[in-house]
DNA sequence: TTGAAAGCGCTAACAT
DNA sequence: ATGTTAGCGCTTTCAA
């Protein structure tokens, strides 16, 4: 492959002339650019990033960490950082983390070797204190679950009343049995629906009854099914459940109709995320839409900021209550 | 940031010896190892990747071009690329081109720019001469569709063989009246699909009708529920249909549920892909399952074989007819 | 076992 | 308007 040099010599000129024309930097005459021009034609030369990353000590690359591809959720957010990352030239790598530590590091680390500028972390489980080090030097932004007590700058939704108006409208449909189907606590998001969720029933002096509460395993369809499997072992059934996240509920839906179970008539199903599957289901899933292509949007105008130095405040953004047939018994 | 001189300075060695220690090249003594190493975590160093790249002219990075991460089949692809390629010391790169020629462009241009090694495109809309081209030069490689008439690798299965049988068995299952919803023909696998599908139907001597084959715009679940509406315009409605995608087959389901229409008592359906979510409607869906996950990882090997200067036959994978509820009328 | 130095491909300051 | 040159951070000969 051609470099700079090369172009150099075949259009008779410096190596800087080259550069200018490259990079429209300074006045090059009309005639020493079209030399150039055909040089580059001629040769099929295509100048290296690598070294204009290392020269300009930038790589223009932004990590994005994922626990995992299959989780539908995250397809718009990626969507908006992406369009704000290429409108910026920035480029995207994204990374899923598979909740291995070991990868983890890698990722960490190529920020710190320069590979890239920047991280967004969708990545709920990654070693916090790693990230809040890595944060004090370089850009790092956390889209959609966030930490309490760090300094990372984040986007996200108040989840808390997010839960608790979904779970308010179960009521006022008329349910008074309302069970949960939710996740691991550790996730700041999962302990702020249930807060949500429990501030909803005791307004209402509802009962919180504990076999109506149960916590999955994941974020799959298989783990919705397994975990209203369990929830159907309890003797008396609630009326209404509020899931965590449109998988679980979607899954849940699928057990419920294994049994015989008419959603929303005998249960009514409420989930979370309004994921592209959620209006596709049988009945159509009532859920809380977050404004996802958004939050991934400006989660990349936060990181692109602090990279180019500014400072960036925390974002709280808006959510939708999709009303749809699951809940319209 | 430190780099590789600051730590040479303080542990009072060479910036070739921090080298030697770094990458394990040749041999140190115990004590400068130590002392180096000492220095390193003083300094919180970690060596910059743009500078060894350089030096050593590779990246490490594979592209992996997609059209739109919308589409749940690449999930497990793209774990198995992610799976070897993490495993061989390369990192993936993820581009959406969201059938954007500018965006290929400068994807493609990536690993002429030597910002990446080589490319695994599941694009089929990418501009097959630019592709072609590059191949020349550069390690590619086309995973799932791939184009005649071109010197580029691929891997794949026999779409019109899966397609022959998925059909077949429909016809064995008693249908005699079956349509077809495809997608645009320009695709290879499209085309393929209905070729399999036109030979099963003249096999068993059944007309073809082409009110009852209709093409869909893009394959999105909408775009299932409209190609199916379309369908029903008909005055004659067969009993069966195969979609060329489980995307387009599930919002099929979703269409013939709002007309009242029974799946699969009125109406049998099949799809092809096995995405998570087929196993999740009412009813489960029947469809023809792709190793997507070897898929995937053979994809990545097929590359980094290539860049590293080895030849790649082409690959056929097997498939599978997964049959659930959606075919059991 | 270690160090000096060249060079990967590029940009930008400085000189002309 | 154009050329010369230093240097980004690293690896790897070649010498010692």
């Amino acid at each position: 492959m051609a470099n700079i040099q090369d172009v150099a010599k075949q259009a008779g000129v410096s190596i800087a002339t080259v550069s200018r024309v490259l990079n429209n930097t300074s006045k090059v005459s009309e005639k020493t650019r079209y030399n150039v021009e055909k040089a580059i034609r001629e040769l099929n030369y295509a100048p290296s990033m690598l070294g204009r990353n290392l020269r300009n000590s930038e790589s223009r690359l932004l990590l994005v960490l994922i626990h995992t591809f299959s989780n539908p959720y995250y397809t718009e957010i990626i969507n908006g950082i992406e369009d704000y990352s290429i409108e910026n030239n920035y480029n995207i790598l994204l990374c899923e983390t598979d909740n291995n530590q070991q990868r983890e590091d890698i990722f960490i680390n190529m920020v710190r070797n320069k590979l890239a500028d920047g991280i967004i972390s969708m990545n709920p489980t990654v070693h916090v204190n790693k990230l809040k080090e890595l944060s004090k030097s370089h850009p790092v932004v956390l889209c959609s679950d966030y930490y309490e007590d760090t300094n990372i700058p984040y986007i996200a939704i108040d989840n808390t009343t997010a839960a608790y108006r979904a779970v308010k409208y179960l009521i006022n449909m008329g349910n008074t049995k309302i069970g949960l189907i939710n996740f691991n606590e550790k996730l700041l998001y999962a302990k702020q629906r249930r807060i949500g969720f429990e501030k909803a029933l005791n307004e209402y002096q509802l009962p919180i009854c504990h076999e109506w509460i149960q916590h999955s395993d994941g974020l799959t369809f298989q783990d919705g099914v397994e975990t209203m499997r369990r929830m159907l072992r309890s003797k008396d059934r609630p009326t209404a459940i509020f899931a965590i996240s449109d998988t679980l509920a979607i899954g849940a839906i699928k057990e419920l109709h294994a049994h015989g179970i008419k959603v929303p008539e005998e249960m009514a199903i409420i989930g979370f995320d309004n994921i592209a599957f959620s209006s596709m289901t049988t009945p159509a899933l009532t859920t809380v839409s977050q404004p996802t292509y958004q939050m991934g949007y400006r989660s990349a105008k936060m990181v692109i900021d602090r990279i180019q130095g500014a400072s960036v405040d925390n974002v709280i953004m808006d959510y939708e209550l999709i009303i749809r047939e699951s809940t319209l018994g």
